[in-house]
RNA sequence: GGCCCGUUCGUCUAUCGGUUAGGACAUCUGGUUUUCAACCAGGCAAGAGGGGUUCGACUCCCCUACGGGCUGCCA
């Protein structure tokens, strides 16, 4: 028997508006940057095409699920702006739906009971591998009359079929061939009656109406059992895109030893939320030459074609160069509302209404020099300090004898100067060029005592975000 | 061990049998400049190895090597 099927039809065309998409986690922890993308995937998958995007818990496992990582996988998606459609869907609430779609294959014929305890499977699986045999456990009871079952805990495993390949069309990995005997009868009802993962995610993937199934390629194999449950079922079987995982800057596995692995680390760190979308789109996917795009962009340009089938690796130079386009395009209110929400992040203090004030009246002269969040804060550094302004070693050096005899020199242009650049431009070129001087030997003082610091934005645009006063107090601390 | 997947510049990738193998990040050089950043110009840099198929392979097939996944009454 061979159980291979055709590829759904779906042009791109006639799956416009019903494309169904769901992601997946199983709540043991945070969310991971590989989920973060996973999940990515699938929303603009959906989005860019008029479908819904669902959130289904994967709570089966009592033991390692916990509400804190489920409360941390939400905040963790809904920073990264991914939002789903409808209630999130609690698998564990499932159970007896499961169990029932058990017995259905039972009845169908499609699966059976089996009284084998996990003592005898042990020793099947270690005679098999004594004899040179791939541990495949067949189950003697995989036809055994009702007449001979005895009363005792049972299992029900998916009666497989033993001989002929399992195709799995995938949009991704392209055609994909798992001989059938290579593959046992899996287990869909444990003994105490709660549903296995395999048949889990079926039902509910079923249920659920989801027509395209993006995950990580550590399902690959699982695909193939979970596409004999859909057969046995009678089901359609949905459209696999197995995308690859995720590796760290080394090549290897993602983990904990490579730094950053979960996403609220990345908001913590300082990444806009744009920025990161952009770059985890471009991970693992790409379309010709696009580097730098938008989300709307994203959605309109994503498609399964492009996803890549070798896993890539985190390169945290491209994220921030990618990062640092975002924090120059993004509005000054959303780059405003996206630093409140890092600081929070980041457990740094708050900024106060004086500061927000200022700190956006300084925004435009800094948000290109940024490539994140705290970069961005600590550029802004003139605006939101308050006198007297404290020198740095750099600062101080500029300030010797000399410096301070021209700020000295300079006060009284600055009291009578229209504020504007047009207008301070001349004034302070003209006094440089009396002194005999080059614009930068005045500029270099003026920084120092501007912001305490060698390092800064122009002084034009200090001047001008924190206006005459502050400047003209700033530069009388500086000489006294 | 078995099965499955993968392999283009350091990194992310384009290429869907015929290209000087393109772009981006990183890096290097020069320019601009008011410090830093940005920006502009330019440079370096790739088809894992070996067999086929073909007039012609990065592209198709096979083998090897390396990497990854699966092989649970976990998900």
């Amino acid at each position: 028997m061979v159980s291979e099927r055709l590829m759904p039809p779906m042009s791109e065309t006639t799956a416009q508006s019903n494309v169904v998409t769901r992601f997946a986690p199983s709540p043991t922890g945070f969310l991971h940057i590989g989920g973060g993308r996973t999940a990515l995937f699938n929303w603009l998958y959906a989005r860019g095409r008029g479908g819904r995007f669902l959130l289904r818990i994967e709570d089966t496992d009592r033991e390692r699920s916990t509400p804190e990582a489920t409360a941390a996988i939400l905040r963790g998606l809904a920073w990264l702006g991914l939002d789903w459609d409808g209630e999130v869907v609690s698998q564990f609430d499932r159970k007896d739906r499961h169990a029932e779609v058990a017995h259905q294959m039972l009845a169908r014929g499609t699966a059976y009971k089996c009284f084998s305890t996990q003592e005898e499977i042990a020793a099947f699986k270690a005679a098999e591998e004594a004899a040179g045999r791939y541990p495949v456990f067949l189950s003697p009871w995989r036809d055994a009359d009702p007449a001979s079952w005895p009363d005792a805990p049972y299992v029900i495993r998916m009666k497989a079929p033993r001989a002929g390949e399992t195709v799995i069309e995938d949009r991704v990995q392209g055609r994909v061939v798992i001989r059938n005997e290579t593959l046992d009868d899996m287990i869909v009802l444990r003994s105490d009656g709660t549903p296995t993962y395999m048949l889990a995610v079926v039902v509910d993937d079923h249920d659920m109406g989801v027509t395209h199934v993006i995950r990580g390629d550590d399902h690959l194999n699982n695909a193939a059992r979970q596409q004999m449950v859909y057969d046995a079922m009678g089901w359609g079987v949905p459209v696999w895109a197995h995308i690859p995982l995720i590796h760290g800057p080394d090549g290897k596995k993602l983990s904990k030893r490579h730094g950053a692995t979960g996403v609220e680390e990345y908001q913590a760190m300082g990444y806009p939320a744009a920025g990161m979308r952009n770059y985890l789109t471009r991970l693992g996917w790409a379309k010709g030459d696009a580097e730098i795009f938008s989300t709307a962009e994203a959605l309109e340009m994503f498609d399964l074609d492009g996803i890549g089938r070798a896993p890539a690796r985190l390169d945290f130079k491209k994220l921030e160069n990618t990062c640092g386009h975002h924090i120059a395009m993004m509005d000054d209110a959303a780059l405003l509302q996206e630093l409140d929400l890092y600081l929070a992040a980041a457990h740094r203090p708050a900024l106060d209404a004086g500061q927000h004030a200022r700190l956006s009246a300084a925004l435009p002269s800094v948000k290109d020099r940024a490539k994140t969040l705290p970069e961005l804060l600590e550029k802004a550094q003139f605006a939101l300090i308050s006198r007297p302004v404290r020198m740095d070693d750099a600062a101080a050096l500029a300030l010797d004898d000399a410096g301070r005899d021209l700020l000295r020199g300079l006060t009284p242009r600055l009291q009578s100067a229209d504020w504007t650049k047009a207008a301070l431009e001349p004034v302070l070129a003209g006094f440089a060029a009396e002194r005999g001087l080059g614009f930068g030997k005045l500029a270099a003082p003026l920084r120092a005592a501007l912001s305490g610091r060698s390092v800064t934005p122009s002084v034009y645009d200090m001047m001008l975000v924190i206006g005459r006063d502050e400047t003209l107090a700033r530069l009388a601390d500086a000489v006294r």
